[in-house]
DNA sequence: GAATTGACGGGGC
DNA sequence: AGCCCCGCCAATT
């Protein structure tokens, strides 16, 4: 089955780059392993993730873009609390404090992934007025 | 091979 | 904030 079977291993080994404490978003996921992935591979992906990796991927690190846990009903709330993530009192996670920035720089470029925010910096970039600094917020 | 679904995202209202 | 609709890629039916 699943001959994409690259394409999974590149999902896991960006989730792998999500450090403890901090969580991504399925279409972050997506943006760094790069074109040709989308959110919902990211999902999927991580729905077939073999029993056995899931002590080597941290699957409970990528919720959705509410900050909501996506998974039907497992203790993935519980690790990340262990791990540090605090959910507020309708059971989300302020993405604003524990989104996490992208995989390092230097590791992408080796690996031929993609980093977040500006995306692409080389091919895009071509709309958009430029003098918008792009500064993906952070406080 | 068409239609549906799935651990999704974003834009519009 | 919410709700709706469309896109996106793969696997299943």
């Amino acid at each position: 089955m699943q001959e994409d079977e690259a394409l999974f291993a590149r999902v896991y080994e960006v989730v792998r780059q999500v450090p403890s404490g901090r969580v991504a978003s399925y279409g972050d996921v997506a943006t760094v392993v790069g074109p040709g992935c989308d959110a919902r591979m990211v999902g999927y992906a991580l729905n077939a993730l073999p029993k056995r990796d899931e002590a080597a991927v941290p699957w409970q690190r990528i919720v959705n873009r509410e900050g909501r846990i996506s998974t039907r009903g497992v203790r993935q709330r519980e690790i990340l609390e262990e791990e540090g993530v605090a959910f507020d009192a309708r059971g989300r996670i302020p993405m604003a404090r524990f989104r996490w920035a992208g995989p390092d720089s230097a590791w992408a470029a080796d690996h031929g992934y993609h980093t977040l925010q500006t995306l692409s910096p080389r091919d895009d970039d071509d709309d958009k007025g430029a003098g918008e600094g792009e500064q993906l917020s952070l406080f």
